[in-house]
DNA sequence: CTGGGTGCAAAAAGTTTGCAGCGAC
DNA sequence: GTCGCTGCAAACTTTTTGCACCCAG
């Protein structure tokens, strides 16, 4: 786990900032947030952060390869950490509930893509829309 | 294919228009368009239609099982035609480029959900991110 | 100190809504 | 003639941008 990544964005010219450090921890601590959520969990601090930093911030973030963004359904991007991001979302266009599955279950998808048609999956990126076992009565 | 979407239109309570119509034949044409670009094809023609219109009558046609929209990226949502929708959207974060693939691809994957999971994949709107074979050097 | 970062406000982009007039049936 | 549909404009939501001030290094 990272104690670096500090060092990484000011070897890289950037500056280690309280609004970096806030997002960040919003991100690991809401695991699924869209930009307003994580804006609204950083303002729960003391500090607070405005909504456009928190677009610049995770913007950065995903540049270092910090975190990454999945597109769920209709509403805005959700954001998680890109250590955590070896899974696969799983939408219930039910109820709307997210679950994470281990990226195995699409190993024979992404090796019929690779070989057949020299597609590389990118797993961490991949949402499955459907119905959950509760929704499908 | 159908001579009958009009039928069904009429017998529902709604009514036929020219709107409604060049609505559908844009979707048919474009196979991947967005709300933006199927008022502007729809806008080539003499007649034209308002954006407004535009997103009113995907949402119809959609409640109505004719056309569908998946989600690919970060743009807006793409529509396309239901009767058109088996397919599996292949899309490169490299070039851009939408590949529609036949939905067996897939099998492998769907089956584990259902039987592991009990959950009823849609495959319609599977969107696979990644890089094509251009793009992977 | 210096220049990148932040907050604020305004702009841009995408989508929805209210309402008066029009036209499908 | 009725009532659903359309166009227009305004409101809304989400995201981006410009700029003066601030603070990390």
């Amino acid at each position: 786990m990272g104690e670096t990544w500090q060092e990484e964005l000011r070897a890289k010219g950037y500056r280690v900032t309280p609004q970096r450090q806030l997002v960040l921890e919003a991100v690991t601590e809401l695991e699924h947030g869209t930009p307003e959520e994580i804006c609204t969990e950083v303002q729960r601090t003391a500090t607070g952060v405005n909504i456009s930093t928190v677009y610049r911030t995770l913007e950065l973030l995903e540049e270092l390869g910090l975190v990454r963004h999945a597109h769920l359904g209709h509403g805005p991007p959700t954001y998680h950490l890109a250590a955590e991001a070896h899974h696969v979302h799983l939408v219930c266009r039910g109820c709307d509930s997210v679950e994470d599955l281990k990226p195995t279950v699409a190993d024979g998808m992404v090796a019929t893509l690779r070989t057949e048609y020299g597609f590389e999956t990118d797993v961490h990126h991949l949402t499955v829309f459907g119905l959950c076992k509760d929704c499908h009565t």
